[in-house]
This record gives structure tokens, sequence and C-alpha cells, in this order.
DNA sequence: CCGCACTACGTACGGTGTACGTAACTACGA
DNA sequence: TCGTAGTTACGTACACCGTACGTAGTGCGG
């Protein structure tokens, strides 16, 4: 009998090995990790359960013995990559140490496309979580704010780390998964777009668009807008 | 023959009509109103290729003319919730301008919880969309900025309150689908966070949950939030 | 040492997106 | 005007998904 659960359950209050029975083949770890390689490898939507479970080497309803459903799973990959972080000993300069910390972030989710999709208050509770909350709260210890403006000032920071980076991979991946080049849906997309300010309804973007910039900064983007978020934070 | 494209295509691109052929039987309003209709009263989960098309009472397969991948009805969606924005005569004061149409957004998603899951740069170029674009580079036509300055402004505007709005439905709908109580699923995931915290990894946010300020006034963290971010743009 | 809680895993069900084939229909080119 | 090409309509089928359930084997707690 598998035993699932009538009552909602943390998967972190769950012990990794119960009393009885045979030991446990695979640690949360192994299986976060599995799961981990495949996103990575052939994109989010590619981690099923039945794909985990021959990563690891077992039956698919196996897995269900470590995870009772796959949104558990999803929480043991975010936690995995988590666990990534460094966390240098704070430096006295708050906004210095969240910048390092928000480019981390970035970094990690560059090397992990799929975390943005993950991120949700929901998910805020692993191990590597708090460790991580931790953390950004003691880069704020020398600030004079309440709680709640640090917790405020943190969402914001993550909030901003996130979006800019979903969008930056949702625009570089958009085409990856697709029977056709990047190139073609590059023009396919603003050959549209130009058509449409062609006719003279969108006089603004026309105008702007009319400028051509050049190719978008990413890196600088990011930046500006984070600072702007501490810069506001910032009296 | 269906005839699926073997370059990419903007859906906007189609003609609804072509020129040979039976009338088809729908509109592409039909459809994103079928659509927007199962994911406002099942979630968005239930929104799937068969259940749109019985709900506008064809075969499945027919939905495929008007709809080449389902990632088309997400554009059909969005640009048909899109719809419902009101535009003002821009008023003088970009940064009253912006607040407003940040709350109307906000509201937005607040009756169709789904919309900040599809948000993305990628689904960018709907009608709909680019009138919201053009407004609101309208309310900032008296503002001395380059036009990627104001891009910038626009698109941290929009992060914000799809993040936020994101995390207020996410709390809230966690435990809608869930076999248990909202009450259960709290007291679950605030007891692990209690029985955690009280291992003394975690000081500072023991000392900060410790302080409990009593529920969270969601509106006013996003006001904060929005705030802030306009007053970063403000010189 | 018994019994029970656990691990392991095969089968099966109801769902998904969508490729493909066929039939009916209509507007255009000759 | 008429044939035909291209469109609409839609049933069938395939590969895949999450996971409920049943059964067999295993090893610790009482």
């Amino acid at each position: 009998m598998v035993g699932r659960p009538a009552v909602p359950e943390v998967i972190w209050a769950r012990p990794e090995r119960a009393g009885r029975g045979p030991r446990p083949a695979f640690s949360r770890a192994d299986i976060a990790a599995a799961a981990v390689r495949i996103a990575d490898a052939e994109g989010f939507d590619a981690v099923s359960m039945r794909k985990v479970a021959a990563e690891l080497g077992c039956g698919t309803m196996s897995l269900y013995n470590y995870v009772p459903r796959k949104e558990d799973l999803y929480e043991l990959m975010l936690d995995a990559v988590s666990g990534d972080y460094e966390f240098p000993e704070p430096s006295g300069d708050w906004r210095a140490d969240l910048v390092a910390l928000a480019h981390q972030a970035r970094a990690m989710m560059h090397r992990h496309t799929w975390v943005p999709r993950l991120m949700s208050p929901v998910y805020g509770f692993s191990p590597n979580a708090l460790r991580y909350l931790e953390y950004t709260l003691s880069c704020l210890d020398g600030v004079d704010a309440r709680f709640g403006e640090k917790m405020e000032l943190i969402a914001m920071v993550n909030g901003v780390v996130t979006t800019y980076v979903a969008n930056e991979i949702a625009t570089a991946e958009r085409s990856r998964s697709l029977p056709w080049s990047e190139e073609q849906e590059h023009a396919a997309r603003t050959g549209y777009l130009i058509s449409q300010i062609a006719t003279g309804k969108y006089p603004r973007m026309a105008a702007g668009f009319a400028e051509d910039p050049g190719p978008i900064d990413l890196d600088g983007v990011f930046d500006r807008a984070l600072h702007r978020v501490l810069d506001s934070f910032d009296r």
C-alpha cells in the first residue's frame, strides 16, 4: 500500500528514511539531481515521472514512494539548484551584497532556465530557501528598517530577478523547440510588427522603433532595473 | 488537408477568413471567449483543445483550422481579456495615469487569475497589446526621456504588476484545487516553518516572525512596490 | 519472532496535444 | 460557366502524461 496522504504535507517535514521496511534505494538529492539533469538537457516540459524514474533506473511508480505528487518533485528541484548559492560574509555594504546575490541568482537561472517557471511563494520554505532568506536578512543587519520592510525589499529584488531572467530566457529559447530557425521566427514576428506599425495606428511605437538603437544590452537593462529597486529603498 | 505551417506564423498575421471554402463557423473572438470562459470557471489547466471545441459545439480537430497550435489559443485568450482595458485621455500627470493603468491591470488579473501565467514578452504583439503599449506611451508624451527609457519604465511597471498579482493569486488559490481545506494547508506549512525556525538556525527570521504584524495588507504592499518603481524613474 | 509498515513495480484509466485521412463545400482562374 | 484547388469539418489513432490500485517482497519495532 502506497499510502497517499489525506492531509496536507510539506515534503520537507517527511523523514527521508522511515523506520520500517527496506532501506530506500535513493536519496532525495539523487531524485532531485536526476530531475534537474533532465530539465537542463531536454527542457522543463520533458520532466515526467516516467523519465525521472528511468534516469534513476527504477520503476515509475516507485518514485511515488519518495515524491507523493509531481509538485513535490518541483520543490526538490528548486531546492537542489538553490544549493549552488555561495553566501560570503556580508561586507557591510548591503547594496553591494544584494547586487552580488542577485547576480548569483541570475547566473543560476541561466544555468537552469526552467527555474523562473517554478518560482512562486508557494515553494518558499525548502531548506535552501530558508538559508537564502536568512543570509539575505543578515546582509541587511545594519539597516535601520522594520522586518516587514526588509522582507518587502527582498521580495522586490527576487521579483525583479525572476521577471527579467524569465524574459531573457523566453526570448532566447522561444524558437529552441520549434521546427524552424530563430532567424525565421524573428523575421516572422518583426515582419508582422512592422506591418502593424505601418498602418499608422501606433505612431509613438513607430517613432520609437524608427530610432533603432541596435541590439538590446540585456546585462545593462537588468542592472539598471536592479539598481532602481535598491535605490528606492535607500534613503 | 489541414496544412500545418512549415514556417513560423504569427496568428494575427493570418486572415480570419480565407478566400476559398465554406465560411468559418466561428470567429477568433468566439474561440477566445470560449477558452476564457473555461479558464475562468475551471482553472487554466482545464483549458484543452477538446474542451474548447466542446464549448463551441464543434469537433476537436476543427479547432485546428482556426488555431494552428495550442500556444496560439493562449495568445487569443490574452488578447481577449486585454480588450477590457479602458484608455481614458491622459491627464498630464503620467504617474497618476500609470498607477491607474496598473490598477486596471491588477483588477483584470484578479478577474482572470490565469493571466499572469501567460504573461511573457513572447505574446507581446497582439492587437490589444499594441493598443495598450501605444496608450502607455501616450501617457508619457510629456516626459523628457528617450524611447528606450520609456520602454524600460513600462516593462518594470508591467513586471511589478504581474509578479505581485501572481503571488497574490498563488497564495489565494494554492489550496483551491487540493483535497483539503485552506486552514489545513496553512497549518501544515506554518507548522513546518515554525518547527524549522525553532531549530535556531534562522535567528533573523525567528526574530522577524516573533513580531507578528498580523495579516498582510496586500493592497498596501502592491501600491508601495508600484510607487517605488515610479519614484525611481522620477527625477 | 511475528506482524506491520515500508519499498518496489506492473497494470490500467482517463486525460492530453495533434498528425493524418476523408468528405463536403465554395470562390477563383480559365 | 465550370472544374478544381484550397478551405472547412471531423473521426480515428498515437504517443505521452499523472497517478490510483493491487501485489509481492523486505526488514525493523514490539
